[in-house]
DNA sequence: TATGAATGAGCCTTCATTCAT
DNA sequence: AATGAATGAAGGCTCATTCAT
């Protein structure tokens, strides 16, 4: 009789592997990231990718998968619909601010999402299906609601856009802005203001139009 | 009866690497542009680049400024100070729009800006100082007249950002629009409302903004 | 019946590379060696250097470490205190010479060396602070001795340097020294005779300036 | 009537390609030496070495002759049988040392033979039979003189070679010996100094030898 | 006569992957 | 289950040489 206990000798290395690329994978992007840094990162063979992922790009699969499933777990999907629009537009884009300069790494999905922005692989498909769609459609909502009733489809997707680039600027530009302005600095502190900042703005931009769509009804 | 005028042939090859270049870098980036396709595509010899630009980084260099004087030449420094501080940002970023998605190749600087903030060279420095700060800063008066004279420092450049922020997204996030939004498209008409639509959305919050602003103090 | 005995077949290719690189440094030099001549001679595949030794200057490295290392187990340091000193500068000079005609590659150090005095690399101090340091003072120690202890600093290191270059040259100057006299062979009697010719020229010379050095005293 | 005078104007680029030329290989040898050096040392074009000389090779070829060529003009065959054979060993050696460490490079064939030693060229047959012969027979008969008749032929070999290693040894071993003997320097007083050492030193060991050779007959 | 331009061969290195235990 | 060893493809670069004026 084999031990009926389960063994998690091997996933160790597999673990570590995955966490190992996470790291790589969002501070390089897929196609810069070698196999050699993360297995050394990892602690691991350098046939160990192969041998678990199949493949350089079965290790980037499961590295997106993983931490999507632990990010499920991390933060369950949360819908107080309680709070107000405004409310829950600053909510959203703090969230965003976070996890884009998140170095912590538990979930990375946001930087490897910059990546495939820039350079898309074919991961990106799966990535827009799971999770930016979802989030899209949150944040559209949240719009919608901004906009009235009234506002075309147009209108909101492009709102929705602005207030997406405002967001990510500040992580795709951070070599330009640090260049511009050395006296931008990226602390908890900081992000919680550029939030509120960035809500503000997008705030009274949606407010204007809404009040010029009325205006034109 | 021989030619009189100057005969540009053996120009070609150097003009011909410094287009195919252009093309290449704007579309791969510096490091995953390979210096075999960009022959390729000119027709050139692999070593030809070492001949004339030294080194793949001194291409490189060559194209940023080869684009900028062209581009200089294309659209000379503008300075309408008798228009509107609202007209003018119209007009900023309606050009900036136009110039993210010029697909002419003739000034690809745009291009290849969005490569440097992901991977930065060492040419971003040079960059920065003689493309990127100018603008900088004729956006930055435009929103310091909109904003107030009361406006902090800070308040200025954030919204700065907030802008650039906006009109970069569609240029880097082509990948993502494209999949959540099929029906946005990028013709000139396009980008002109695209114009339109930032530009409303950012005089709408920097007016709402320059409000407040008085209201505190 | 398996074997018991442990299998070195995977080591193979990793010694047949230092062995190849031995022979291939020691007959053309750090820089006009190429690592396709080494690996094509080892039957290795091109990559198999950077492999092991990471780099054609780290497989130059591990050639002179492994080729010390069996020197120093094949010639341990003799110490023969009791001999007179005549007879250990005999000794020195005639192990000097076998060392530098020893096609054996077993120890191509100094073969390697002749290199290094045309076309200096980075290993170079560590050769001298490790094989030709050591072995200088113990040239210097003889030479000191036979001279007398009036002898000048700068008469021991001339004297010294005299009696190394009359062995150097015998390796360094071959392509000329065969055109010139053809007659002129190196087997190892040959090699015995010339051990004794050049022991009795620098004795000679050495008692000579012994007596000088006296008579001026 | 085209000018009758001579022109020479590509004598100019010639010439300098020749000095230039000179200058390289005498410090890299003809291996290290590259085409692009010399013409930027030149300041001519790239392509000038295959136009005036054929190619590298000819190049090379060119300058041993014209060296050859000029340091006969300037340094017509003496033969002062008048001095003493130890005066004239001396100045044998203290030629030879001068020659050796002359950075003028007016007549840079030592140099060059000091490379051709180690990595000879086709070049080196010539070089022997017109200028390292001649040396080496005039060599001989001092040599020989100072053994003796009675000397057999191999021991005035032995000797030549002897007082030839320990000048050579200076030259081609100066990377080892600045490392063991940072104090070594090679001024012209020192050069001086040096040749007087190895005259003093071999002559020592001449006569030394020639007393034995009469005691064995 | 002389040269700017172009070329092909060769070098070292890096990379993801596969092989053989 | 896991890994040390090996591999082929590709990349950037240098070099001596040749070509076309």
């Amino acid at each position: 009789m084999p031990t009926a206990a389960p063994r998690y000798v091997s996933l160790d290395t597999k673990e570590r592997l995955l966490e190992a690329a996470a790291q790589v994978f969002a501070s390089r992007g897929f196609r810069r990231a070698t196999v050699r840094e993360i297995c050394q990162l990892a602690g691991a063979n350098l046939a160990a990718v192969n041998y678990h992922f199949r493949d350089k790009a079965g290790l980037y699969q499961a590295v997106l998968e993983d931490t999507h499933r632990r990010a499920l777990e991390k933060y369950p999907l949360e819908s107080p619909a309680d709070a107000s629009s405004a409310e829950r537009l600053h909510r959203f884009i703090e969230h965003l601010m976070f996890k884009l300069f998140d170095e912590d790494l538990t979930d990375c999905r946001f930087r490897i999402m910059a990546w495939e922005m820039i350079e898309p692989t074919p991961a990106l498909d799966a990535l827009v299906a799971k999770i930016i769609r979802p989030l899209s459609q949150r944040l559209q909502a949240i719009v919608r609601e901004l906009l009235g009733p009234a506002a075309a489809e147009d209108r909101v997707r492009l709102c929705q856009l602005s207030i997406i680039g405002q967001c990510l600027y500040h992580r795709q530009g951070q070599a330009v802005i640090s260049r511009l302005f050395p006296e931008q600095h990226y602390t908890p502190a900081d992000l919680r203001r550029l939030a509120v900042h960035i809500t503000q703005f997008s705030l009274l931009a949606l407010k204007g139009l809404a009040q010029e769509g009325e205006a034109t009804s």
